[in-house]
DNA sequence: CTGAAAGCGCTAACAA
DNA sequence: TTGTTAGCGCTTTCAG
């Protein structure tokens, strides 16, 4: 690591647009109206002769001017930003869903502060000062921690926000998210109609709602079945990177009457499960049939390919937006819950017949 | 995918925090100081009796104070805003990126702007618009494309930004990134070092300055042990994703001379290497090696575990932020462009000696 | 249809 | 050390 030669770039800084950027003011002057007009004419407000819209125009072309959103944020009280807060942004999910909301945000002429509160985390009350100091006109939280404490506190209460892929049905809180409990039951029946008797759940902390979500829709499909679970099959990790699934896959084959199966909630998690059960030199789908949760696009690159719930990440994260957007137009009007559908994708990691992906 | 059950929330979100937003005149007054004295303490400027100091935060503390940033943006002309332009923000190495960007943002009280400029192609000019417009107080840019054009372009002169990863060497701009071509030339030496006498590259368009610089690398490496390169050997791609590193493969392997080894300029690319071989047939690295760039987290997941070329990521962008905090607070001050330092991880992929990952 | 004028809440001279 | 005051650039009544 060194510092690489540097250049005089001083007279480039100092030099260029230069010009004391041009204010309503001077454009009004050029074209010889008033500033009132002039913002009419900015705003698209009807009531303004299009004469006067072209002399306005023109100079503004002439002059070269360009808002100053500061002066309007302060005086409309807005900052035309959405706030959104994420766990982690190299979690592919959360990726994909953050282009979901940019998406739409910026299509609304919004653009999207992003805060990912897995970097320093204990912060995250802070965000919603954001809104309350209007730095952000709303948020879309996608962090369950976040979201719970939100959902609990009162820094929160009032302001617009919505809550993705972790919410409380019965809350007050406006959400997107898919039918978690659903989507666990058809996952493990799955697991099940494929012969399989000892299914391994490796899930997130309890304390979480798609969690607990998740266990209902696992135990479900296993006592439908008529299943007995053993303790050790269940296994909480902390995280849902690679490497909380393989640490959990190791504790989990540990035991004498180990699954033959293993039903993660995750699909970063699920990635980790088979490079363990690589390690431990198991055959998937042979040995330990591997299904995930998401469908990230890795999903259909790793060898097996995973099986996988399907959450259609980019709409969740448009519908979330969409939703916010409505809360800032309509801060009164009552705001509908959002499920989304899910699919289960089946491929190599669960079902011996699938050959290699196409 | 259907909308869930309403309830009637509008009476909570009417209610709360009707307080009429306490302003600093407010404080002042109960303070029984001056609106500038509150501002003064508010901004821990020195000039303040430890007694009044006290005082005016009783005053905030009783009236729940907090600061309008808008006010405060308008009046100083900042945003307190970084942009962030990313190619895409669902590649892990970019992510990294940001996160690092992230920490060193806040630190330093100011939040980052993410933009996805894949998401919304051919506005990356408009971009530089919200640095005009002062809704951002400085950029930081990681689109190879956007880069381009803010480098040849006039809308980005005079403009604080800095590049990273894609970077002009002798240009005005300051940047963040690794030695490309020392890199590049480090991996397929570590190739022809195993015995390999057919490398091929699969590399980004050569507009694109760090496709130059890698295959600038490439050829010397090559070129140092007397090796001729077959023009089929030499793969482009449009994008970085799996699929791309897939497609290349598929085309490079159909020669008759196919390459014995192969080296992509991403890691996603390279895993997109390895499932096409896969799909093959090939065993990897026996009959292919291959190596990849960045040593993004899923590199070591994969099987076999993945060589490549380890970039500092969170680093990059860490050092990015400081850079441009740097010029934000001295904007004169000439800026060395800085390189960090890269690393060759050997893992299975390459190098046959190797088992299984730790 | 257009203009005059009053701030939005804060910072920063300049005075005292 | 503290207070007074003039705006930052824009939107928005209210008059004309």
């Amino acid at each position: 690591m060194h510092e690489a030669d540097q250049r005089g770039e001083a007279a480039l800084l100092t030099e260029p647009d230069a010009a004391p950027a041009v204010s309503i003011g001077a454009v009004a002057a050029r074209a010889g109206v008033s500033v009132a007009t002039v913002s009419r004419v900015l705003n698209d407000s009807d009531g303004v002769r299009p004469k006067t819209r072209e002399k306005v125009l023109a100079a503004v072309a002439l002059l070269g001017y360009s808002m100053n959103h500061l002066a309007r944020n302060l005086r409309t009280s807005s900052s035309r930003l959405l706030l959104t807060m994420v766990p982690d942004v190299g979690n592919p999910f959360y990726a994909q869903i953050v282009r979901g909301i940019d998406a739409v945000a910026r299509e609304h002429g919004y653009f999207v502060l992003l805060c990912d509160t897995g970097a320093d985390a204990g912060r995250e009350r802070s965000y919603f000062e954001l809104l309350r100091t209007r730095r952000a006109d709303g948020a879309i939280c996608l962090d369950p921690d976040t979201i719970q404490q939100a959902l609990a506190g009162e820094l929160s209460a009032g302001q617009p926000w919505v809550a993705c892929c972790e919410f409380d049905p019965d809350g007050d809180v406006p959400y997107v998210g898919i039918d978690n409990r659903a989507a666990a039951a058809e996952a493990v029946g799955h697991l099940i109609g494929l012969g399989h008797r000892r299914v391994g759940l490796i899930n997130s902390d309890q304390r979480y709602l798609y969690a607990r979500q998740r266990r209902r829709g696992y135990d479900e499909a296993m006592a439908a079945a008529g299943l007995a679970v053993a303790a050790g099959w269940r296994q909480t990790v902390a995280g849902l990177d690679y490497e909380a699934g393989s640490a959990a896959t190791l504790a989990m084959m540990a035991q004498p009457d180990a699954p033959t199966a293993i039903f993660a909630v995750s699909d970063t998690l699920a990635i980790g499960v088979l490079s363990a059960l690589r390690r431990l030199g198991k055959r998937v789908p042979e040995d330990v049939a591997v299904v995930g949760f998401d469908d990230i696009s890795l999903a259909a690159q790793v060898a097996p390919g995973l099986t996988t719930v399907a959450q259609p990440m980019h709409e969740l994260g448009a519908a979330a937006a969409r939703l916010l957007l409505r809360r800032l137009a309509a801060p009164g009007a009552p705001l509908p819950g959002v499920l989304l559908a899910h699919r289960l994708v089946v491929r190599g990691s669960s079902d011996p017949s699938i050959r290699e992906a196409p």
